[in-house]
DNA sequence: CGGCTGAGCGTACGTATGTATAGGTGTACA
DNA sequence: TGTACACCTATACATACGTACGCTCAGCCG
């Protein structure tokens, strides 16, 4: 983080308002909005509070705009360093970046499947993952793709085979590939992998 | 989706335009703000597109209130089936749910940890993948754990041996279990794993 | 032709909102 | 005792902002 001044109670209090507006709304409040969630009778008492978090530096504001408020904490869940590498510090002072969605896989154009199956399993990817893909027809030899074969979606690592054909390559003990006339009527490529997420 | 009526393309970039502003801005235009963009010399130019907007379904609006528009639209990345289950329907009409990193893993007292080395590999963690952390020091036998041991953070499966050690279980065939006597004085649980993501 | 509808724009008006002035109370500190 | 600071009230004002009223133009239908 900066070098961002202690907050008071009441200060504090304002900024995670204001932090929680922003999650919920995607708007940061008003200040009368911010006065009458702490009961404060005039808007200079809310607007007071905004200029100290603006000169501790945890927020910015832009002048005569309306619910001008802007956090300068970064958004997303904190990276704090590498396991089995370094003994990652447990506080806000030490963070290396943020996981962030948009950030991480963009917005435009992805989708997301959720996996059935082990046939990826040695590649990380398990049953009941979510792959992100990215919508797009070609490829390049060795990725993991999402594909439509005979009516079935499938993830898979797809390959040129010297006779023509697509090799459906899985990452699994306990299973086999799949090969594919390049004629193949309901053959289609969907989309490359380019991410996974997984909640346990 | 909803029952969404179609756009005009003036109206569709009004709407591309508002949600790039929440995505960028974390707060809507006001309709000057539109007016402005499409070179609109009136305020009432774009109120007029809002209001068909609000009419078709594609936002909602609070009436009086600055910066009072919303989406309808769910945020995230749109999930659109199950691989080796079924056939998504790559249209945004067939939509099962949206993947959203504040929803999926929830922001408060979550860290993250970026992985180094394949001893989780059998669980589907592989170097390099980014482990959400849920802080706290309970977990239950089998739990998959960020620990601190001896100055260096490790990611694995943990249990309690008959003999009262610890057994910190790798997932590879290259690793073996770690046991770790209860009263070791630098031994600690910093929290239990709750998601994996990984971008490739 | 006349009447209708919808897209698009300009002016005007009332309210929402940020901000300034003037002041009050209580606590901490030298 | 005085000063500084956190926090609040009351009033006021300029501007940011949403919205109602009115207008033009094009297309459609009888």
């Amino acid at each position: 983080m900066n070098t961002r001044e202690d907050l008071t109670t009441k200060q504090r209090a304002v900024y995670e308002f204001i932090k929680a507006r922003i999650e919920e709304e995607h708007c940061p409040p008003t200040v009368r909005e911010i006065a009458d969630h702490f009961g404060i009778r005039s808007p200079k008492g809310a607007s007071d509070h905004l200029a100290m978090l603006e000169r501790k530096g945890w927020i910015t504001r832009t002048a005569g705009l309306s619910r001008g408020i802007q956090l300068t904490e970064e958004e997303g869940i904190p990276i704090l360093g590498k396991a089995a590498a370094g003994h990652p510090i447990l506080a806000q002072e030490h963070v290396l970046g943020h996981l962030n969605f948009a950030q991480l896989f963009g917005l435009q154009d992805r989708f997301s499947v959720q996996i059935s199956g082990d046939s990826m399993e040695l590649a990380g990817i398990h049953d009941q993952d979510y792959v992100i893909v990215q919508r797009s027809t070609d490829w390049q030899a060795g990725e993991i793709i999402l594909a439509m074969l005979d009516g079935e979606t499938t993830v898979k690592r797809i390959y040129r085979e010297d006779d023509g054909r697509y090799r459906l390559q899985p990452e699994s003990d306990r299973h086999l590939p799949i090969y594919v006339e390049v004629d193949h009527p309901d053959f289609q490529i969907l989309g490359r992998i380019v991410g996974v997420v997984r909640r346990y």
